[in-house]
DNA sequence: CCTAAATTGAGACTAAATATCACTACCTAG
DNA sequence: CTAGGTAGTGATATTTAGTCTCAATTTAGG
């Protein structure tokens, strides 16, 4: 892989990412690669939508996030409210470590979880297919500014 | 503890539990914890109110369900697809091994993933307050029904 | 430039859940 | 055993989140 000319901005990988997946280049998934990649934090569809330009239609969102899920650009993040948020993926499979005060949060690496529930799932004679798994707490800078708040 | 007088149907605990934590023992109560007691798997709660008397009335179900969840006689179990469904809770904080294919779920008992995500979260400066996982697969016998159906 | 195929967006529609609020039934103090 | 304050109820309207349809538009490629 010959290097990039500059870093390329998150939106540039977004839109690479579709082209090569045999997606078209559109003026609405420019827009929508530009502002996807502007966030800073999870994001709701509608939380989006509300900072996209009127002229994009509510169909043209949803469907660009489920092709960029797919595409694995983006993933879905469950809040302990039930709410589904999305975040750029940086990884295959992973987990979030998400701050309930900031609403920041991380990749959860070197966590060998999956070997874990593969043993305690044969024991109950389950097949593994898949699992689910969001962490909550409070990152660090939150919890220096709040210590011991429970 | 006193041994109850016969095996108290799963009913009469959850009206107990009801009662314990002062909500009053109403009719819409009696039926929804009847019916509640009656599942045998995680239901959503439109199918829980299709089950019930028209009588009921929508309020009713979901404010109920959010009473229990409360209370801890039910818990929320999140499917694959994101559907949010209820099931009879047997324990304090456990996870739940979703069969995909016949809809059955096991507690998840005997997994120390507490402690795994304790030290991992510590790792990336995280102070841990919970996590949400579920684990989905196929329980034996729909494993052994369709081996290798992958 | 031309054209087939992909994409778009308005808007209708669905489903799940919450909010409102007048009414009802529970339960206890008298 | 009755009264009455309060918790609870349910009809209905509303919100939220998302899907579907389809005519019109845009794109990529020749």
């Amino acid at each position: 892989m010959p290097l990039k000319k500059r870093t390329p901005s998150a939106a540039d990988q977004i839109l690479e990412t579709l082209e090569e997946r045999g997606y078209r280049s559109t003026a609405p998934r420019r827009t929508l690669a530009a502002i996807i990649g502007s966030q800073q934090r999870h994001f709701t569809a509608e939380a989006l939508r509300r900072q996209l330009p009127p002229a994009i239609g509510r169909a043209t969102v949803y469907r660009t996030l489920k092709i960029l899920v797919e595409s694995g650009v983006l993933c879905r993040v469950m809040l302990e409210d039930g709410d589904l948020h999305y975040q750029l993926s940086h990884r295959g499979h992973h987990h979030h470590l998400l701050c309930v005060h900031c609403g920041a949060s991380q990749d959860l690496t070197g966590c060998d979880i999956q070997d874990v529930l593969t043993a305690t799932s044969a024991r109950h004679g389950f097949e593994l297919s898949g699992h689910w798994l969001e962490v909550y707490g409070r990152c660090r800078q939150c919890a220096q500014q709040t210590p011991a708040a429970a």
